[in-house]
DNA sequence: GTCGAACTTCGATGTCCGTCGTACGATCGC
DNA sequence: GCGATCGTACGACGGACATCGAAGTTCGAC
C-alpha cells in the first residue's frame, strides 16, 4: 500500500449549491457555532475528536454532518480520523463579510 | 391628545444585549429571512402586513416577534399598524459585514 | 356609537431537531 | 490475529418550534 492511501473527501455541496438558509440554520446552533469558531483558529484543519465539548460522539457526528451538508465545513478521511476544515474561501466568495462578521462576535 | 400620540417602540434588546446565536437562529428560517430581505429594501421601515407571504396573521406575529427579540428588527406602533425596521446600524456595529454578506446571497 | 381593519394572545397540533445509548465498521499498532 | 481507538448508523425520546383557528383588543373612519 502507498504511504498515503486515502485523500477521501466526504460528500459536500459544491460552491454553487450552497444555500444561505441552510448555512444560517447550521450556524444557529450554539454547539455548531462553537465548532466553527474552533475551526476558524486553525486554517489547516482540525481532527474532529480533538475539540472538547460536553456532548457525546454521536451528537458530534450529527452536528458535523449538518455543517458539512450545509457547505460550512469539509471533511477529509485520514486513517481512523476525520479532519475538518472550514470552507472559508467558498463562504467568503458567496457571502463576503459573513464569516468575519460572525467571528467578530464576543464569545 | 397631541397629534402624534404614540412613539411606542415594542420591547427589544439593547445593542449590547444582542447575542449572535439568537441572531443566526432567527435568520435561519426561510420565512424570517424573506422578511429581512424585504425590510432591507426600505430603510425607513415597512408596515408588517404589507409584505405578502403565504402565512396567516398569527404566524406572522410569531416570526416578527422572534426577529424583534433577537435584535434583528425594531417595531414601532403607529395607529393600528406596526412599522418594522431593520436594525442595520446595530447589526453592522456588532458584526460588520454579516448583513451585507447575507443580503448578497442569490434569492 | 358602530363597524371594520390590523395585530395579538391563547390553545392545540404536528413535525423537526438535539441528545443519547448501543451496536456496528474501519483503521492502526502490537 | 487482537485489541484499542475513532467514527458512523440506527432507534428512541423529549422539548422546541412553525403553523393554524378563534377570540379578543385597539384604533381609525364614518
Amino acid at each position: 500500500m502507498p504511504a498515503v492511501a486515502q485523500d477521501a473527501r466526504l460528500p459536500q455541496p459544491a460552491r454553487e449549491e450552497i444555500r444561505i438558509e441552510q448555512v444560517l440554520a447550521a450556524l444557529g446552533d450554539p454547539v455548531r457555532l462553537q465548532y466553527v469558531r474552533e475551526l476558524a483558529k486553525c486554517a489547516d484543519g482540525v481532527a474532529c475528536g480533538s475539540i472538547p465539548l460536553p456532548i457525546t460522539k454521536s451528537t458530534r457526528t450529527h452536528h458535523l454532518r449538518i455543517l458539512r451538508e450545509a457547505g460550512v465545513i469539509s471533511m477529509r478521511v485520514e486513517g481512523t480520523r476525520r479532519i475538518a476544515h472550514l470552507r472559508r474561501d467558498d463562504l467568503d466568495a458567496l457571502y463576503p463579510g459573513l464569516l468575519d462578521g460572525i467571528l467578530a462576535a464576543p464569545h
